[in-house]
DNA sequence: TTAAAATAAGACATATTTGTCTCTTTTACA
DNA sequence: TGTAAAAGAGACAAATATGTCTTATTTTAA
C-alpha cells in the first residue's frame, strides 16, 4: 500500500472538479455526481458534507436540492480540499517515519525529500479551479463517454 | 489520513538504513534493532522478513544469529526498499484517482504530478545506501541518544 | 397541508492495515 | 548432545479506513 491520498480525499476532489465544470450556480445532487464520477451515492454525501462544513462546498436541502461551490472556482485551490479531508500532515512530518526529523536533525534525505514536498504544496496551492477548468472538462466528459 | 509509504516500509527503509550504518558483515537481531529505532521487536521480525525475502537483507538463524545487509550500501537504493513492500503503485495511479487517466486521457493534474512523481522516484533510484551513510550515522546515533 | 425528494447525522458493517502471539525450525555452544 | 537463542511462519487481535444503512430534518410543489 502507498497513498498520497484517501479514497475520500480523491472522491473530495473529483467532486469539487466536478462541479467547477458545470454551469455557475447549477446545483447537483448525491445520485446525479455518483453516476458521473461513477462511486456510491451515500460516499459522495459523506464526503460532502464533510466540504460543506468547511466551506468550500454549499448545500440546499430538500427537494431539488444538491449541492454547489461555494465560492468562485478562482478563489478555490485543491490544497483547501486536501486540508479539509486529509489534514495537511503529509507535508510535514518525516517521509522516512523517523521521530524528531527537523532541519537541526535530518533525516538521510531530509533536504531532498522536503523541496519534493515543498513543490508538491506548491503546485496544490498555485492553481485554482478556473486555471484547471479546460482540462477537467475534458475529463469529466470523458468520464461520462466511458460510463 | 494521507500517507507517502506504509507504517511497514517506513520501518523497512529505517532498519535497511540502520543496517547500512553498522560495520560491514555485523549482524543485528531484531531486538537490537527494534530498542535502536523505537519499534516493536515482532514489527522489525515481519518486515526484515519480507526483506529477506526479496533478497536485500540476509539473516543467520539460531543462536546468534540475526540480520544483515545481503549487498554492499552502494548496490542497494532506497526504491527497493519501497517497491519490495509497498510496490510501486503510487507511481502509476492517477493522483486525483480518476480511472483511465493516462497521456490520451488525462486528469487535470496530470502532467505536474507525473513531473513531482518522476522526481520523487529518481530521489529513490539515484543514490545508494552508500551515498547516505555519513548522514544515516548521524540521524541513527541521535536516535540512540534520545531513546 | 401533505407527499416526495433532498441533505444531515450518526450508527453500523466490512475491509485493510497494523501490531502481537505462539509454535516451529535452526544453530551455536556449553 | 542438550539447551538457549535466534529467525520463520502463520494465526490472531486491535485499530483504522472504507463503505452502507437508517432515521431525522428540511424544502418544494402539487
Amino acid at each position: 500500500m502507498t497513498v498520497i491520498f484517501s479514497k475520500k480525499c480523491e472522491l473530495g476532489l473529483q467532486a469539487v472538479l466536478f462541479l467547477s465544470a458545470q454551469d455557475k450556480d447549477s446545483l447537483w445532487n448525491s445520485q446525479d455526481i455518483s453516476e458521473n464520477l461513477n462511486v456510491p451515492k451515500e460516499f459522495v454525501s459523506k464526503v460532502l458534507q464533510t466540504l460543506t462544513a468547511s466551506g468550500i462546498v454549499g448545500s440546499k436541502k430538500g427537494k431539488a436540492g444538491g449541492f454547489f461551490l461555494n465560492r468562485a472556482p478562482k478563489d478555490i485551490r485543491l490544497i483547501e480540499i486536501v486540508s479539509a479531508i486529509d489534514g495537511l500532515d503529509m507535508f510535514e512530518n518525516c517521509v522516512l517515519g523517523f521521530r524528531g526529523c527537523s532541519v537541526e536533525k535530518p533525516c538521510p534525505v531530509h533536504d531532498q525529500w522536503g523541496k519534493l514536498r515543498a513543490d508538491a504544496y506548491e503546485m496544490l496551492s498555485q492553481q485554482n479551479l478556473e486555471d484547471l477548468k479546460e482540462k477537467t472538462i475534458t475529463k469529466i466528459n470523458d468520464l461520462i463517454r466511458r460510463r
